[in-house]
DNA sequence: AATGAATGAGTGTTCATTCAT
DNA sequence: TATGAATGAACACTCATTCAT
């Protein structure tokens, strides 16, 4: 073993052996065989044995890079979260228009990039297992949800500054703003899986952001918030 | 229960009978400790030994009344979900007021008797499963989801017709409106159990209703419902 | 159901009711339950669940009459063949003709009171289970199979006194005349029910009456036996 | 085998591997083991656990190699019986003596090679559980049965063809013929494992021999055959 | 690095047996 | 005598995990 890796690391710069390249290709393939899985099957649903197989490896294998399931899960978690956050920070910070639009913009681009894509099966996956796993759900609360609500509390807060919203509370109404995205990540991966529906992602989509900038920009409605 | 433990304290020190005849009562306790046991570890992650110590009977005792573990979760979700639908339905029916109050009204109840209450934890084990047993999300979109979304719709173009409402589109509207309480029964099963969180009910519920108020009521935003 | 007896009781010296009566009937109806059970599907797949069923009671009613499924098992055995050997051996006794008839009539008489009923389904179950109860086998063999062995001895002894048959080992002779009537017997109750065979019975005895006849009256036939 | 125990038993003091890697070997360790436990306990009463334990393997081992019990069965039917038929058929093609020898021949050859050989136990085991395998019934009746009695019919046509032997009706004669060795396989494997009984092996197939052979030699008997 | 044969604890399910009524 | 609810030991089967190669 020892004189096989020194050969290979001799080797290693004048061409790339198959093996070598997939060494690092590999934890890509399990992560994405696993999310598949474990989003279509669940957790205990999911068996190394697939995993494993969809990834084109030995089940062995996935022993040498993942210590065990629930660390496989929260590999994939950690993985595919990363991105996210960055993505919808990123993409706040670059704005500059009004806040109507700002708000527009941001959730139909969380719809392309997260809800309509696999990446919400996470959110699913990490809902239906939180009582067996409650760090990961502690993890993704903090990392994913945490952030996002700060961003459309930082929206708001802009919006009221700016004067286009009416003065709502910020810290409360983003708990309700979030609702109507999370829920549209979780009925895509369950009852959007099996029961005809009339949800319909685009026209839904433009209902919430309708709702919410007409209750915004109400700015003579008499709310319980400001009399307190 | 106090004094019937006390009575039968009293007996036991000469024998304790093996099992008592309970037929009437097994099924409710047997129901209530699957609900419990199933909500909070999941479908997998509950063994039936469990369930059957929950209940205070041998494992057996559980095939006597449900043909195997599959049934035993049906049977939790059909005996828990049908009281619900009618308890709304007749919520609705009953009143006659204002609709911005009826609405009020109505979510608050569903507060008091469906989302701060184990079957709340329902919602959750169905989204969760739906995967493993998507029958059973269908039975519940159908029977459950579908139902409340109709009142909410009726709601909405009484609401119209009244005046009291800006026209919306009631049946795209209605699914956004139902987020906000699906996803307080999801949060209060997953997120609420394990993370720090500045969602506390009351006030989210306040919000919400607030939030829809403010825009149903705001009759001169333009929205793209009126214009196609 | 206390009023009931007494009016039963003093009604039964007139007619009998019909649950008075049944309960003589009662083991009857168990065995004959059992009996077919046991031949249809084994000691092992036969559940004591439709044995009750199918003899009307209740499970626990069964072990009023038996201690337990081997003694169940055993009855079964031991009431069915009690007629049996006692048919046999009358039959045998009552025949004064010539020994080749009396073959025959021996020979179809098995036919029509034993293979062709189901006690010979009862030879298939022990033989069956003769791993799992041997004292069972060993009753059965020495009750039943030696029995008529006997028969047939005498009646070739009887035979070959008479002159009618050559002279064969009497002894030995037995065990193969045996073999085809023992062997359908099983065959009824194995490949008979699954295979489509050219066995037909009333021809398959035929040929075996005739071929014991033909060797036993083949007088000039040199064989094995005289010489040693 | 011996050296490599010996080699092994120098190192076993210090570590005991939990396997070695065997996969060609165990098919076969496996089927032997379930062979021995089927034929001595009947398919139910045979427990995978035990039969793992005399292959030497877990019992999770077991179900690498066969989907569950019952194809372990049919696994260990099939593999014994290829042989056995293929042999016969040999035995049969290659003489070419007076056909009673042939018949002498072929007798004790099934005894020894069959009757007198775990193999015998195989056709003890399909009676018993034909009733809960038929197909597997009908796969031995097929695939052994038939074909030995094809040769058996094969062998008296040929004695009636060269004038060695009456002329018998082929067909239903075999299945008579067919009787007594099937007998004694059942015979072994039942009342002659738990029985004192006069049947000696030996002495059995002489005098079936013998009966058989003065039958078909018998040219001058009238049977019913031949009038019709 | 990769394999895959082997493991064994764990669980759903069955069913003979018991016993309060 | 009869019931049938309750039991619990037994067993088939699964699958995450290990480890010799």
């Amino acid at each position: 073993m020892r004189t096989k890796e020194l050969a290979s690391d001799a080797l290693s710069s004048e061409h790339q052996p198959r093996w070598t390249r997939r060494k690092e290709a590999r934890p890509a393939e399990l992560l994405a065989a696993a999310l598949d899985l474990f989003v279509a099957r669940g957790y205990a649903g999911t068996r190394l044995d697939d995993v494993a197989a969809q990834a084109g490896v030995s089940k062995g294998t996935l022993y040498l890079y993942y210590a065990n399931k629930e660390e496989l899960l929260k590999a994939v978690v950690r993985e595919n979260i990363v991105p996210v956050v960055a993505d919808s920070q990123k993409l706040a910070a670059e704005y500059s228009g009004d806040s109507a639009t700002l708000l527009r913009v941001l959730v139909f681009g969380w719809w392309e990039r997260f809800v309509n894509t696999k990446l919400s099966g996470i959110s699913k996956l990490i809902v239906s297992e939180s009582g067996n796993f409650p760090e990961l759900a502690r993890f993704y609360h903090d990392e994913v949800i945490v952030r996002i609500q700060a961003l459309m509390q930082g929206l708001l807060q802009r919006g009221i500054e700016r004067g286009e919203f009416r003065a709502v509370d910020p810290v409360q109404t983003v708990n309700v703003l979030f609702a109507p995205m999370m829920m549209l990540s979780l009925w895509r991966h369950s009852f959007g899986q099996c029961c005809k529906t009339t949800l319909k992602p685009q026209a839904y989509l433009e209902n919430y952001v309708d709702l919410i900038l007409s209750s915004l920009t109400h700015h003579n409605y008499e709310s319980d918030y400001g009399k307190k």
